[in-house]
DNA sequence: GGCGGCTGATGACAAATGTCATCGGAACCG
DNA sequence: CGGTTCCGATGACATTTGTCATCAGCCGCC
């Protein structure tokens, strides 16, 4: 029996992946979860072979719980699923030490196979996905300038971004026209769209 | 039994749905969409008791569907699946004439009991959901206001949104202006972000 | 027939944003 | 050690954006 943890904000989702997986016959879902740090929680105290996590779950995402996770149960492995595919996010997820990468186009059969070779010790990562992350451009940002574009996604003013990353205002509009140059974009919220749309942020 | 049509753009959802509605014995799926266009014709084609939708698919959105849909089979009912229960979003569904509002909070097996309602002859909208849209504010913003707004939601210019609605940049600096100072926010970013989050575009 | 609201426009002005050149310090690499 | 890159800053400047007053036509409504 494969034992897993299953953590997806959206209910209809989880409880449909749930119920499905359930009917394998060799998979046992011993915990669901809404959110990545109830996830965490969860996966400490049942120690599965396998936590299931979706990637966009406010307030902590799927690679930070993936993370935290891995950090404290470093059998247990884990399998990101993702609505829409940003390249550079499997090359963080990687980095963050996850076992699989699947998008949600995949069924749930499919992804029960998935969930085997896991638990057999084996990596999987979507092809297409791969083929993306691999002719993905790597992130031309500098840190600062991420952050900077980070905030411009929240709709924060030049003033209120330079106060928050303690900078000057000529120096986070520095920031933000290199960014904009580095993504051909025409505004700052273009730009923090492309380096979105990217995963760099 | 209960014919039904499907659509909703993420894979892994719509199969599970599919399968646990297909195990719910009255119920058949006849078909299923990955967009709003091929609903249309799907619907049109095998004249299903009810056409289930998701909101939010690029890209025609379900409401937008849903009115289509209506239009050319007027004894499909419709019922919307949406992922972010906005509030104004339900008064513009009602509006197209859909018979049942359920958020995708709501597990699979509770959409079939609404979905069996639906088909006999009883409306449905999710009680959460239908308190909301009582308490939320009318629109206050004129479709001008809303174009340029729907615009300004995809990074484009104040010159781009004139050239787009054909109209003068200055004209387009006064609709935002009046956008802003009725959302009471700094920037027609943050207006348009309240718009969207209010489910007036 | 007048009032109010929506549409569309103009002009003037203030504020925010983006561009460019330039500087200094820190860190890293060959 | 020198070169390069990133970080942080400044000042001057052009452009874009937002504000405000004002005007005109059109429509619906009392």
């Amino acid at each position: 029996m494969i034992r897993i943890v299953v953590a997806d904000d959206e209910e209809m989702i989880r409880t449909a992946i749930v119920s499905l997986l359930a009917m394998e016959g060799d998979l046992e879902v011993v915990a669901q979860a809404d959110n990545g740090s109830d996830a965490v929680s969860l996966v400490r105290r049942h120690v599965p072979e396998i936590v299931l996590l979706d990637l966009e779950m406010p307030p902590t995402d799927g690679i930070e719980a993936a993370t935290q996770i891995l950090r404290s149960a470093p059998d247990t492995r884990a399998v990101l699923m993702t609505r829409h595919a940003r390249p550079g996010v499997l090359r963080r997820a990687m980095a963050a030490g996850i076992t699989g990468f699947v998008p949600k186009s995949t069924s749930v059969s499919r992804l029960a196979e998935v969930l085997r070779d896991v638990a057999a010790g084996r990596r999987y990562v979507d092809p297409e996905l791969a083929a993306q992350a691999l002719n993905a451009d790597a992130c031309p940002l500098t840190d600062r300038e991420l952050d900077a574009l980070r905030l411009t996604r929240t709709h924060a003013s030049v003033q209120q971004i330079a106060e928050t990353l303690h900078l000057a205002e000529g120096t986070v509009r520095n920031y933000l026209s290199s960014a904009m140059a580095k993504t051909q974009s025409e505004s700052r919220h273009a730009a923090a769209e492309v380096a979105w749309q990217q995963g760099w942020i």
